[in-house]
DNA sequence: TCATAATGTCACAATACTTTCATATTATCG
DNA sequence: CGATAATATGAAAGTATTGTGACATTATGA
């Protein structure tokens, strides 16, 4: 999160520009990988999977919305967020862009100061943990930018692992994460630590809830894994 | 989704733009909740969840950027799409609608299709990544992603096996099943476990079906084996 | 550098679940 | 209607999964 920040994929062929998004980019603190076509990006995102993708609306052979159309098509890449860059302002495009599974777009000339709110708030819905904003769920209130938590405005005290988890968990609710999927998530991808750590994480962070009566939102879903719901 | 129209709540003073709002949104085949104010637009939320947030930029006492910002806050209710409805095009507008969370925003006097667009867009990209895989038979509802199920809207307690059986019904109704297939499906190829094992998981749903009257969905066929079906 | 906190791992306890088995109940057919 | 086979049911034994406390190891900061 903090620890590494999100990368950004340009596809963009002009030169000028691509610099100038690059700069833009990595003055906010993401990681920004450049490329000047289709094959380019495709190559990749073979690779590795970018937090979110600038694309330019025309480029050489293989169009912008053509690179979203196949990037929505495949499962790997279905759920990487896309904003266009496109020349032309009018309705149709508009649409089709957002047809395109684009998540959002934005129209050149751009003002440094749109782009990064557009870039930001795409990040912040598709990848929650990303934005820094302070997040609630039932009597729990968490702020990742002065690192606190409180339970019905009470102050609690969590180690740094539980105060990550905590984090996923409130943005990433009501859904069963398997202990290695926790892992990847909370630790960071392929790490060797052994799965029954989660538990003892888990367990930690579950001790920390529980003079607040919180602890029941973290929840154990036999076989599957852990579940964070604020209804039981 | 497609048995139920997802459900557009529109928060809109205006009762004029409300009610264009409203028609067009019907005119689509979405269902429109409407509201007027926030304390109208919570009471709404407080109660059902709608499928996506129409929100009007200026409105009397607390504004839809603040409604927009505490929606996002809550974990509950964080998911919920929002497109924001303004009257102003400048830039600073659009940052604040986009850094308040909104998923998207439309300028008035805004066109139906460019309208419709946007909500199918923003509907397209939220509803599935969410777990819109879940699967629905009478009065039953199973979520794979949240490994919750529910009867007639109230959670049930499944064991593990009990799930699985219930998910591999589900999704295959109507049909005879002997012990030796279930085994096959649900417990996987060749294991050595004996047929009337399925017998005791079977008595365990329909016991766990019971109170929703759900258990009449398991059917014995004699001689056969089992078979899910919502008609008796 | 030392003191302190945080982390990961292990062993064992506590549960929840699965399977089996014995027995009761029900369906089917001569 | 009875004999027989198939299914239902309850409970006990067995197995797997998770919870928990203690400890060694590794960071962190004064």
């Amino acid at each position: 999160m903090s620890a590494t920040p999100p990368t950004i994929l340009l596809v963009e062929d002009e030169p000028a520009i691509q610099e100038l998004l690059a700069f833009n980019v990595e003055q906010c603190g993401y990681r920004a990988i450049r490329a000047s076509d289709a094959n380019a990006a495709f190559a990749y995102i073979s690779r590795a999977l970018p937090d979110l993708i600038l694309l330019d609306w025309m480029l050489p052979s293989v169009s912008g919305v053509e690179i979203a159309r196949r990037l929505r098509a495949d499962a790997r890449t279905r759920n990487v967020p896309i904003i266009m860059l496109t020349a032309r302002t009018d309705e149709r495009d508009k649409i089709l862009g957002l047809e395109s599974g684009a998540d959002d777009y934005i129209t050149k000339p751009f003002s440094p100061r749109e782009l990064m709110a557009r870039i930001r708030a795409v990040l912040r819905r598709r990848v929650p943990q990303m934005a820094d904003d302070t997040v609630r769920a039932g009597a729990l209130e968490l702020s990742p930018t002065t690192h606190r938590v409180s339970a019905k405005g009470a102050p609690l005290d969590l180690g740094p692992t539980e105060f990550r988890i905590l984090h996923f968990f409130i943005t990433h609710p009501e859904r069963v994460y398997s202990r290695s999927q926790l892992l990847d998530h909370v630790w960071g991808n392929h790490v060797f630590v052994g799965e029954r750590t989660v538990d003892v994480h888990i367990r930690r962070l579950r001790h920390a809830l529980e003079p607040s009566g919180c602890d029941n939102y973290v929840q154990t879903v036999r076989g599957a894994g852990y579940r964070f719901s604020v209804t039981a």
